[in-house]
RNA sequence: GGCGCGAUGGCCAAGUGGUAAGGCGGCAGUCUGCAAAACUGCUAUUCGGGAGUUCGAUUCUCCCUCGCGCCUCCA
């Protein structure tokens, strides 16, 4: 059973769920007015692999939301909204980029072979959720009006401080680097609903009770998490960024409203960060999908170098990294191809074969020590099992990995040119004049052919 | 200014109160016409620096240095 480390608690404790036969899991989804950065996908990465990890002991009901409304760049100011700034900048709706960006942001994750949620909620289709939720904030005497919105009055939820901690709230209130809005009666309060600027047309805005405008940026989680999953989920997941802001505020919005526990789990994952610091949107110079693959990467190369190091640890990324990534993707999947060509499909050691299973789910077990789980794939790779033995670990690991180990890359056709080479290299080492062969070797080399001599004639790959 | 996290070999990176997994890379050997692949062996007496606790610390405590994050949308 898996052992998480879970913020609130700031333990390793072991899973189970609310629910006798199934998980229940939210994870915070995109924000869709850009590409999503290989940052971003770190986190759906490690989402992924806890997704698979309790998938194999129970079903799991994951939701995901994509924030495709815009929420303003900052709360200090009225200004912009980083959706319509998007349409602007791109000449198209907010509405078309909203679109257009999930469409990518889905391309990204399925071919760094993350599941598909259960369930992906768009906060502008529940702002009917959101409402009901405001309001029952209200009702409850939660909330207060000032002249841009509706607000959460965080010092009537006296368990505001308790998944960041006391201090950090307290801290707020002493070295701020932004003005606060004056009207705000505590620095740690957020928006519910924000009014529509009295001078400008939004693009995205819908009805209230409390006027025109549109959901903080905080209400949606809460609303669709409670909708799909009840009002206590087991896990709630997201970038390590949000524990302080978000996943505080979706607390006291989930609990003040309903007055029960609103997650159980709380799990997040550290950053990854490049040599001058975070990858993010708003500072600019972030390496996406299309990049790595412009550069000759798959996303399973980067997928691979995440799995090298825990989700709770920053990783430095480098392409120097992703390379020996790679290299090692690859001997995988060379090693799992002669097994395929030596294996007679029979299983010889059962017991055997058991106890490397239960050894790599044991380290995916605890905490998702991916890292540790890699070890002992290798290791029973390199042991002397039968190939039909670690066949049958890799197929099992992979389902937990997702690298796609057992399916066949697709080969790029050989061009015509490099088959006559070889054809030419053929003739040459069955006549022994290796001078010729090497030559011919050293052309292919240069087609990025790489040329081996077995038992059974040549073989070539890609390099 | 407040809060928090981290520092392990050439690189990436696990881990534990009793003396360092794994991968990549490198070196040597076997194999090979030569290579490649594979296989075998080697590759941190040491875990940022200093002090303390302990029979014993890389692992616990304190201080320092450096790096990173959050406090503003952010994975």
């Amino acid at each position: 059973m898996l052992k998480i480390y879970n913020t609130l608690t700031k333990n390793k404790d072991a899973f189970t769920s609310l629910n006798k036969d199934f998980a229940t899991m939210y994870c915070c989804g995109p924000t869709v007015y850009n590409y999503a950065h290989i940052g971003n996908l770190r986190t759906y990465i490690f989402e992924d692999l806890l997704v698979r990890t309790l998938s194999a002991d129970m079903p799991v009901k994951h939701v995901m939301n994509v924030t495709d409304v815009g929420h303003l760049t900052s709360d200090a100011d009225s200004g912009e909204d980083k959706m319509e700034l998007g349409a602007a900048r791109e000449g198209k709706s907010a509405w078309d980029i909203a679109k257009f960006y999930e469409g990518k942001f889905f391309e990204d994750f399925d071919s760094l072979n993350c599941r598909r949620p259960t369930v992906t909620a768009r906060a502008t289709e529940h702002i009917k959720e959101m409402i009901a939720l405001v309001k029952k904030l209200e009702e409850k005497g939660y909330t207060y009006k000032t002249s841009d919105g509706i607000y959460y009055d965080t010092s009537k939820f006296p368990s505001y401080h308790n998944l960041v901690g006391r201090a950090h709230i307290d801290g707020l209130k002493t070295g701020a680097r932004v003005d606060f809005n004056d009207e705000k009666r505590n620095a740690s309060d957020f928006a519910l609903w924000k009014f529509s600027p009295t001078d400008k047309q939004r693009q995205m805005q819908w009805d209230s009770p409390w006027g025109v405008g549109f959901p903080g940026w905080h209400i949606e989680c809460s609303a669709m998490a409670m909708k799909y999953l009840g009002d206590t989920l087991d896990i709630h997941c997201g970038g390590i960024d949000h524990v302080a802001i978000h996943h505080t505020n979706e607390i006291a919005q989930a609990e003040g409203a309903t007055g029960k526990k609103y997650v159980r789990y709380w799990v997040h994952g550290e950053f990854l960060i490049m040599t001058n610091g975070k990858m993010s949107k708003s500072s600019g110079g972030f390496v996406t999908v299309q990049t790595l693959k412009e550069k000759g990467y798959s996303p399973l190369d980067y997928r691979y170098l995440c799995l090298g190091a825990h989700y709770r640890t920053q990783l430095e990324f480098s392409y120097e990294a992703l390379t020996f990534a790679r290299n090692t993707r690859l001997g995988l999947m060379e090693r799992i191809a002669a097994l395929k060509a030596e294996t007679d499909g029979k299983i010889q050691d059962e017991a055997g074969l058991n106890a490397a299973k239960t050894a790599f789910k044991e380290a995916m077990d605890d905490d998702l020590n991916t890292s540790k789980a890699l070890a002992v794939l290798w290791e029973f790779v390199k042991s002397r099992a039968a190939a039909a033995d670690k066949l049958d670990f890799l197929k099992y690991a992979d389902g937990f990995l997702g690298l796609s180990l057992l399916e066949e890359e697709a080969q790029k056709p050989l061009p015509k040119e490099a088959e006559e080479l070889l054809a030419l290299r053929k003739e040459a080492r069955a006549k022994k004049d290796f001078k010729t062969s090497d030559e011919l070797r050293d052309k292919l080399s240069a087609l990025g052919i790489a040329v081996k001599d077995t038992p059974k004639g040549q073989e070539w790959r890609w390099k």
